[in-house]
DNA sequence: CCCGCAAAATAAACCGATTTACTTTTTTTG
DNA sequence: CAAAAAAAGTAAATCGGTTTATTTTGCGGG
C-alpha cells in the first residue's frame, strides 16, 4: 500500500535541472561561498521545484562521519533518563545534529551492543549514562572502538571521557546535617545493592558526616536487588527488629517502596519517621506526607554532558574533566524534628 | 583525543583476504546459500581477522530502505511513552531493525519535523503517537510523503494508516458503571481542554452510560490548559461553588492535580469524594488513599502497533484496520461508595 | 591582444555497501 | 562423452552524496 513508489530527487537531478554539476550543487547546499550567484540561486530553485530532500546518511559517507550524536542510557521508562534525553535531543538539533536514542535496559551486553551500533552509525560522538552495575564496561568498550564520547550520571572521574555527574558527597553530607539538626540519631539508608558507585558515595559521604558532627549517630544500612517486592521485603524484615527515627532512600524506586511499607504497617510520617529521597518526581507533592527529595539538575547535567561532548566533537585536546553538579534539597512535610513539628507544612509553592 | 584514526575494514577489504570478489563476500553477510562452502569458511574467517563490521547505513543506500524503523512520541518525559518505546525498541531488534526514536514534545511542527526527518532516513516504517491536539496532522504527513507506518494511542479509526488504540469508551463506560452501582449521583470529569480525541471519547462515553442506566445523575465536565497551575486553579475554582461525591480524571497529570487540591481544601478521599484516574502510575498505589485507575495495557499496544506495520513493510496489501485494546480496571481505596466503607483496602497484591 | 592569476565549475573518484548482468564452473542427463 | 542445465562467481553499475584534481572562465595589467 504506502511505499516508496515516487521516486525522491537526487543531488544530480537538482543539479541538472538547475544546469549546473553535482559538485556545485552540493556547495550551494552546504553553504560553501565559491558559487556565482546566479547559479546559487539556479540551485536553490531547482531545489523547490523538486521538493529535493538530502539523504543524511548517505550524505555522511565520504566524510566518514554522520551528523548524529549517539545517546545510550540503561532505562527509558524511568523519569530521570527520560528528561535527560528529551533535553539532549533539543540540544543536539539547535547543533545541527540529530540525536540517536538507544536504552541498554540496565543490561551490560546491550550496553556493549548499543554502543558498538552507535560506532558503526558513525556517529559524531556518543552520550553515556552506564547502566547500574558500573564496572566501566561500558566507557571500556567506548575507549577501545576509540568513540568520542562523554559520560553522564552514575560515573566517577574517568581517565578518558569527561563526565558530568551530580555532586553525590555534597548532597549526602547535607541530608545527614539536616537529619542531625533535626535530632534524628537513628537512620536508616535504604537502596539498591548493586555495585553502583552513586549509590557508594552518597552512603559514605553521609556516614562520613555523621562521623564527624555527630558520633553517637547509629547508621544503618540496607541494601537489595532491585525489585519491588526485594525492596519491600527487605525493609520489612528490617522494620520487624528496629525502629530508626528517619529513612534515607537512595534512590527512586525506593522511595515508592518505603512509602507503601509505612502505610501497611500504619507507620506514621513524619511523625514515627522520617523520610528523606534522593531525586525528586512529580508526584512526591501529591502523596500524604509530601516527600522532602534531593532535586537533581537534570536539564544541567544535559547541557554539560552535550556541551563537553560538542567540544571534544570539534577537537578540543586535553585531559578529561570530571564535572559535578550541585543538588537542590527540597523541603517538604515527610521530615520532622525529632519530639517537635514538621518543618514543612506545604508540598510546593 | 579520541577518532576514527584505526580505519575500518571494508567489504572490500574482506573480499580482499578471503580471496573472493566483494559481491561473494556480500552473498555470504547476508546468508545468501549460492556460495561454496569453502568460500563461506574463507569469508567468514577474514570477516573475523580483519574485526569486519558492516556499516548498516550505507548497506541501506542501494536498497533504497534502511533496517530502521522510526518511531515519534509527543514526549519521552512521559512513562506511558517511554514504556511504549522502551518495549518496541526490543521488539524491532528481534525482528532486526534498529529503532531510532524522536519526541515531537507535542509541537506539530516538530511533529512534522522528525516524521520527514524518519522519511529522510529511508526507514521501513514508522510508528506515531500524535501529539495532543491530534487533528490528523501527522497521519497526513505520513500520507503525503507515501510513508509505511501505523498510528497508536491518541487516535481514532484512519483511512490510511492501522492504527491501535485503548478501548476508551468500554474503559470510560466501565468506570460510569462502578460509580453508579457505588451510588454516586454527582460526578466530576476533569481533564486537558485540548482536542483530543481521546480525552473527548472518555467524556462522551461516560455520559452516554449515566443516561443510559442513571438519567438522573448529574455530570460536570471542567477542561483546562495543561499546566499544572492551570488545573489546580480550575479544579479549586469548581470546587469553592460544587461538591460532587466523586471525580473522574481524565489523565494522569490531573489526577496529581486532583490529589494534591484534595490535601490543600483538606477533603477526605474516598470519605467526602471518591477519586478515579484514567492511566495508571506506579506512585498510585503508595498515596494515601492509593489511587483507583484505568490501566492501559501499554505492552499490548506496543506489540499490536508493531505487528500490524511489520505485516505493511512486508508488503501486506488491503484496507487499514483498527484495533482497540481493552483497559483494565484497578480497584484502590480511593473509589468508596456513598455513605458506606471503601470498596478496596489495599493497593496491591 | 595576450599573459597570468584568482575564482568558479566540473569530471571523476570515492565512501561502503547491494544488485545486475554476465561469465565461468560444476553437475546432470540423454 | 557431449550438450544442456544449474550453480557459483564476478566486474561493473548503482544508490546519494562529498571531495579531489583538473579545467574553464573572468579579470586586471602590461
Amino acid at each position: 500500500m504506502a511505499s516508496n513508489n515516487k521516486v525522491r530527487a537526487s543531488i544530480h537531478d537538482v543539479a541538472r535541472r538547475a544546469g549546473v554539476s553535482a559538485a556545485t550543487a552540493s556547495k550551494v547546499l552546504r553553504g560553501i561561498r565559491t558559487v556565482k550567484i546566479a547559479n546559487a540561486e539556479k540551485v536553490r530553485l531547482a531545489v523547490k521545484d523538486l521538493g529535493y530532500r538530502m539523504d543524511p546518511l548517505a550524505s555522511g559517507l565520504r566524510r566518514r562521519t554522520r551528523q548524529i550524536i549517539g545517546i545510550v542510557v540503561p532505562d527509558l521508562e524511568n523519569e530521570f533518563f527520560g528528561r535527560l534525553t528529551s533535553r539532549i535531543e533539543i540540544l543536539a538539533e539547535e547543533a545541527g545534529y540529530s540525536l540517536a536514542i538507544a536504552s541498554s535496559h540496565e543490561s551490560e551486553v546491550r550496553e556493549r551492543k548499543m554502543l558498538e551500533r552507535m560506532h558503526d552509525w558513525r556517529v559524531a560522538g556518543t552520550i553515556l549514562a552506564p547502566v547500574r552495575s558500573e564496572r566501566g564496561a561500558g566507557a571500556t568498550v567506548m575507549k577501545e572502538l576509540a568513540m568520542t564520547g562523554a559520560l553522564v550520571d552514575r560515573v566517577m572521574a574517568n581517565d578518558t571521557f569527561d563526565t558530568v555527574t551530580v555532586d553525590n558527597v555534597r548532597a549526602s553530607a547535607r541530608v545527614a546535617r539536616t537529619l542531625i539538626e533535626a535530632g534524628h540519631r537513628h537512620v536508616l539508608l535504604f537502596g539498591l545493592s548493586d555495585v553502583s558507585k552513586n549509590v557508594r558515595a552518597r552512603i559514605s559521604a553521609f556516614q562520613d558526616e555523621a562521623d564527624a558532627f555527630c558520633p553517637q549517630m547509629s547508621v544503618d544500612v540496607v541494601l537489595t536487588e532491585d525489585s519491588v517486592e526485594g525492596l519491600r521485603g527487605s525493609l520489612s524484615d528490617y522494620l520487624e527488629h528496629h525502629r530508626p527515627t528517619a529513612v534515607f532512600s537512595l534512590a527512586q524506586t525506593g522511595t515508592l517502596s518505603v512509602l507503601s511499607e509505612f502505610r501497611r504497617r500504619s507507620i506514621q510520617c513524619p511523625q514515627d519517621i522520617s523520610l528523606i529521597g534522593f531525586d525528586d518526581a512529580e508526584w512526591m507533592q501529591a502523596t500524604y506526607p509530601s516527600v522532602c527529595a534531593v532535586v537533581q539538575p537534570v536539564a544541567l547535567l544535559a547541557e554539560q554532558a552535550f556541551a563537553r561532548l560538542l567540544l571534544r566533537i570539534n577537537g578540543q585536546e586535553g585531559f578529561p574533566v570530571c564535572l559535578l553538579e550541585q543538588c537542590h534539597f527540597q523541603e517538604r512535610e515527610s521530615l520532622m524534628s525529632v519530639g517537635s513539628v514538621p518543618l514543612a507544612h506545604t508540598g510546593n509553592q
